[in-house]
DNA sequence: TTCCCTCGTCGAAGCGCTTCGACATCACGT
DNA sequence: ACGTGATGTCGAAGCGCTTCGACGAGGGAA
């Protein structure tokens, strides 16, 4: 193995020169930094990682946390981890792949052995049991998702209310005066990621805005539940003409259910999703929807944490606008 | 921070004695060991991992190459990940996850700073560039699929051969007499992973042993495709009442075609894949199929890499069998 | 009894890198 | 002319851990 004092002697400086020139923490002249690149070329060094990390105490590695849970779209997770990774390596970092199952040990363990330098999380809950960890580590941490007391940590996702109100004003811009959101199950209201509350709120703040008459409806990511709610909703109100789905398994579902009870996607019903683009674009009829931005926020995420090991602070929160790409299951009020 | 000398004075011996304790590479009196995991405890030592890497020479990550091509059924790819981690912790070892577009490069940065001790490749092709730099690299390697040349590399998949034979078994016993193999496109037989051949292969011996007509169509991932190779069947081969079909995203639309044209599955009809369990349970009709074994193929490389690790040898092939779950999509020959 | 081996422990020497303080040099303002 | 501050380089001291050789004590074989 070719290690710094071999570069050293071979372009005729001592090691320390050779570590300055690498890192640009002292000034090189231009002439010797020439020379111990050409040295470093021609023997084909590569500083030691663990050496580095011990004498730097920076690994200059992340730790990625993926959850597992039932009901996660694993390519949006999949995607996420992707950007993050490549993110992460623009900045000179590699990523270290931890999995939800090893909960606030394996946090703990990554953290305090030095492995890493800094922690994402994904998939964070209203009341996640690892908060108190990751605001006593002292390693900085960016939370994808937002608890209910984010205080002291950093965290970001795509404004999911904001997204809701958004596509409320897409309906409203068309002519609507009657709509209905098709939400997530009924336990997801209850307790988990706190996004589902949020685009509650901005749908029916939208609406009220716009002087809308607006109502909710929790359903199971069933196909047989997305069809009672249907027939639910053409019976309780007959005046409906769009709808905001935020419930991904239900999105085709429940088209489907609409168009067999007779109404026509987008002829007689608007529908408009919040969900992974690639979802809405394959359904039978594309959606009209606002999509979960994940490389955005697995860009996000590092360049946050980059800024922490920076030792600039930042942001508690940071809300992602949603984008709403118009596709074929939204037009004017029939 | 705590380090191994606080450890040792604590517990009143030298730190030496705290590591041999830690590693067990010497025997430690019972009650010197008990002493010290006291003290390791009271005081919340942790190794540092840069430290521990850089006097052992052994890191304890291991790099996770994955995909990123277009093409590639995310959900296995996932589930392939998270059963490498879950493994790799089994024995201690975390894992860096690297994407293909890192290329060559990556691996021999990872593998040359002492950032990992052994490599997991996925996707790997039939010619796959990076198959020269694995044989040279110092590190230890398992790679998932075939390459053309496997010579000096350890590899571990699913048996494609035996898939493929265990589909036609299953139809022959039923009574089939006719089948067709529905299989990648077109281009997937040219180059790339082999296991698409190797799939061929299997069909096409197990028929002629069995003595059945058989016929093969490679076929585009496209609904509009799947379509066709259905109309084409029918005209062809008339008599035709078994289908393969080793082609995820043509499983559904496949059935459709079929069942359209007239066809009942499995009424008149019996169908089998080679996909994703997943995928073969949430088609409309169920189908029997034999599965892509994610979780496994993950934990057997990690296995395999460990006792390489451990200075054993590995064997050059490691093929999975195949198991073949029966669902709703095949019945005997009407 | 002597020799030798195993068991249990210690001290010291690194592993390969970064970083701190020191020093010499040079250019500048005064 | 002289102090002053950048600029460029070096040597040495660690970073926290593992590992090697050494050594005393005890037990069996000869």
């Amino acid at each position: 193995m070719v290690k710094i004092t071999d570069v050293a002697r071979h372009a005729g400086v001592s090691p320390s020169t050779v570590s300055y020139a690498l890192s640009g923490k002292r000034p090189i002249s231009e002439e010797t930094r020439q020379r111990i690149e050409d040295s470093i070329r021609e023997l084909g060094y590569r500083p030691h990682a663990g050496a580095r990390a011990l004498a730097s105490s920076r690994s200059n590695v992340l730790a990625l946390v993926v959850p597992l849970r039932a009901g996660i779209h694993v390519p949006v997770v999949m995607q996420f981890a992707v950007s993050v990774v490549t993110t992460a390596r623009r900045h000179d970092h590699d990523v270290l792949l931890l999995t939800q199952e090893e909960g606030e040990d394996g946090l703990r363990r990554v953290a305090d052995t030095a492995l890493v330098d800094a922690l994402i999380v994904m998939d964070v809950q209203l009341h996640d049991r690892r908060l108190p960890l990751l605001r006593a580590l002292d390693r900085p941490s960016v939370l994808i998702g937002f608890p209910a007391e984010p205080d002291g940590l950093t965290c970001i996702d795509l404004d999911f209310q904001a997204a809701g109100e958004v596509c409320v004003e897409h309906l409203a811009g068309l002519g609507h005066r009657v709509i209905a959101l098709v939400g997530s199950p009924p336990e997801v209201y209850v307790r988990e990621t706190g996004f589902a509350q949020r685009v509650v709120r901005g749908f029916t703040a939208a609406a009220d805005r716009h002087g809308l008459s607006s109502s909710v409806h929790p359903c199971e990511a069933e196909p047989a539940a997305a069809r009672q709610v249907a027939e639910q909703l053409l019976r309780e109100r007959p005046a409906l003409t769009g709808v905001v789905v935020h419930n991904e398994p239900v999105v085709e579902p429940l088209i489907d259910a609409f168009e067999q009870l007779g109404l026509r996607v987008p002829g007689d019903l608007s529908v408009t999703a919040i969900c992974p683009d690639e979802l809405a674009a394959r359904v039978r009829v594309p959606v009209t929807s606002v999509a979960i931005p994940s490389a955005e926020v697995g860009t996000g995420a590092v360049e946050l944490l980059m800024k922490k090991l920076g030792g600039a602070s930042a942001p508690e929160a940071t809300l992602l606008p949603p984008r709403l790409t118009v596709r074929e299951s939204t037009g004017r009020r029939p």
